[in-house]
RNA sequence: CGGAGCGUGGCGCAGUCUGGUUAGCGCAUCACACUGGGGGUGUGGGGGUCGGUGGUUCGAAUCCACUCGCUCCGACCA
């Protein structure tokens, strides 16, 4: 950091005659630690851009689309598409990373499809025109129909043809993480409804229904596992297909009181604990999924009531409201046929192949995390997502002993893999404390003047609301359990 | 796409109906002082030309027309 040049209302006597100049502000510290590369580079919250919000700007209904906005994590653009400001890009990076992970567990490959699609493409399968408005249509300098898609089944499909031939090439299971356009009529809700998107998308090829089933699976479970790794309760439900159309879907709910359909469910699927179960993918999913698919679980458009209160107890039933995270589709040879991707079978005859896709908002996820994890002081991220491990609070930076004690601690958790935003700002105690509860990091390091005397810095759980005192090598060992 | 509403410093709003000093308040911001463990206090300062265009008028944030943007309810949607 430079020490800028003094502007001339500063200047005094003292510095005429050479004396050294007062600094503007505190002196830098840590220079010759953050000197040691971009993976240890020191987060020092007087650094970080992080734009919070005292008020709730108007246009904010619902919890997750205010604290978002608040706690600086997004920015609208213009209706229904957002900026990622840094700390809700390391939050949609997180998660983006689980969709990853278990994507790949199930031997799904990951690739990269364009935003901007030929239109000609989707004129093949007829969707160009069913698709409607919600459709972005650019048209390109060649005066070429083009759009901005809002998902890729038609693009894969080309690819698909391409290149495979042979039976003996499928399943073909391939899927990628882009950002999508459907120009809404109306967005809502911040990043839950926006016009723009961050979602990933699978596709399954494959040469008969039996085969396309075990794909279907794969995803279905890797669903619940994403889901239950971020800390939601998602619940798979049948669901209609929709305008992609097929037969098999389901539609995977997380119970939100602003969610956007009525649910109605068995309370026992809440209690399934699907990180337990050891996976897998080469196994037969089937009795899996209908263990986890047997309690009764609908939309409102799927609900049965006389169903519902005939095999659930009345104790057990939950109406509540739920936001979808995700769904799978399987829907046969709908656009192999229509585009001609056919492969040679082991007889030698062309067969339509069966297709499957299967979609996880990456983006949407974000606001339903919020919206299921917060309270009335701001955000609480279940650990696997926080865009920081921890927050450390340095009470009163500047001084000597708080200083020392919060830059040794910061490099020792850092040294132990976590991942730390120091506060080290001269805000008062109590707003410090507010933004830290408005950002919603799992842990806080509280390091003040006052607890040091004693030997102690203090620790608080976010999700509890629990504070006890440490000495800071015990809050070390505790922290890095 | 049907219905409703709103655009005034970075954010939240008042002022508009009933045109008329220099457009106001809270928060944020800057400086200084006091303060210092849950968004503290005081003093002083900076920042807007009222979404845009055109019109009416001696005079427009205020009235009229057009236009752009945003929001809400409904239908629709990962």
């Amino acid at each position: 950091m430079q020490i800028s040049p003094r502007s001339p209302r500063h200047d005094d006597a003292g510095a005429a005659l050479g004396e050294p100049l007062p600094s503007p502000r505190p002196a830098p510290k840590f220079t010759g630690f953050r000197a040691t590369g971009a993976d240890e580079e020191l987060m020092r919250l007087s650094r970080f851009f992080l734009p919070t919000l005292k008020e709730v700007p108007a246009e904010a209904k619902i919890a997750s689309h205010q604290l978002m906005l608040r706690a600086g994590m997004i920015r609208q653009s213009s209706a229904g598409i957002y900026s990622w400001l840094p700390l809700g890009f390391r939050v949609l990076k997180k998660i983006e990373q689980i969709v990853r992970e278990e994507q790949d567990a199930t031997g799904f490959q990951e690739m990269l499809m364009p935003t901007i699609q030929p239109a000609d493409l989707w004129r093949e399968s007829g969707r160009y025109d069913d698709y409607g408005k919600e459709m972005l249509r650019i048209t390109d300098r060649h005066n070429r129909d083009m759009l901005y898609g809002p998902t890729n089944e038609e693009l894969i499909t080309d690819i698909f043809r391409r290149s495979v031939h042979s039976y003996k090439d499928l399943p073909t299971l391939l899927y990628h993480i882009q950002w999508k356009f459907r120009d809404e009529v109306r967005p809502r809700f911040g990043i839950m409804r926006g016009r723009e998107f961050l979602m990933k998308d699978s596709y399954s090829f494959d040469l008969d229904f039996e085969s396309a089933r075990r794909s279907y699976n794969k995803m279905f479970v890797a669903y619940l596992r994403t889901f239950a790794r971020m800390g939601l309760k998602a619940i798979p439900m049948r669901a209609d297909t929709g305008p992609i159309g097929g037969d098999l879907s389901h539609e995977f709910i997380v119970l939100a009181d602003t969610g956007e359909s009525e649910v109605f469910c068995d309370a026992a699927l809440l209690e399934i604990d699907v990180l337990a179960e050891t996976v897998d993918y080469e196994d037969d999913l089937e009795p899996l999924i209908e263990r986890w698919t047997g309690p009764y679980a609908a939309v409102d458009d799927k609900h049965d009531p006389a169903d519902f209160e005939a095999r659930v107890p009345e104790d057990r039933r939950i109406k509540g409201r739920g936001i979808e995270v995700g769904q799978v589709f399987y829907f046969g040879s709908k656009y192999s046929k229509s585009m001609g991707a056919s492969v040679a079978g082991a007889n030698g005859e062309e067969v339509d192949v069966e297709m499957g896709s299967y979609g996880i908002g990456v983006s949407r996820l974000v606001g339903a995390i919020v919206e299921a994890s917060h309270d009335d002081g701001g955000i609480i991220w279940p650990a696997s997502v926080a865009p920081f491990d921890i927050g450390l609070l340095n009470l009163k930076a500047g001084d000597a002993a708080c200083d020392k004690a919060a830059q040794d601690l910061y490099e020792s958790l850092r040294i132990a893999g976590l991942d730390v935003l120091l506060d080290d700002t001269s805000e008062r105690a109590g707003a410090k404390f507010a933004t830290m509860d408005l950002i919603g990091l799992p842990k806080q390091v509280v390091i003040g003047p006052r607890g040091l005397k004693a030997g102690v810095v203090e620790i608080k759980d976010r999700a509890t609301g629990k504070r006890f005192e440490l000495s800071p090598e015990a809050a070390l060992s505790y922290l890095t359990a």
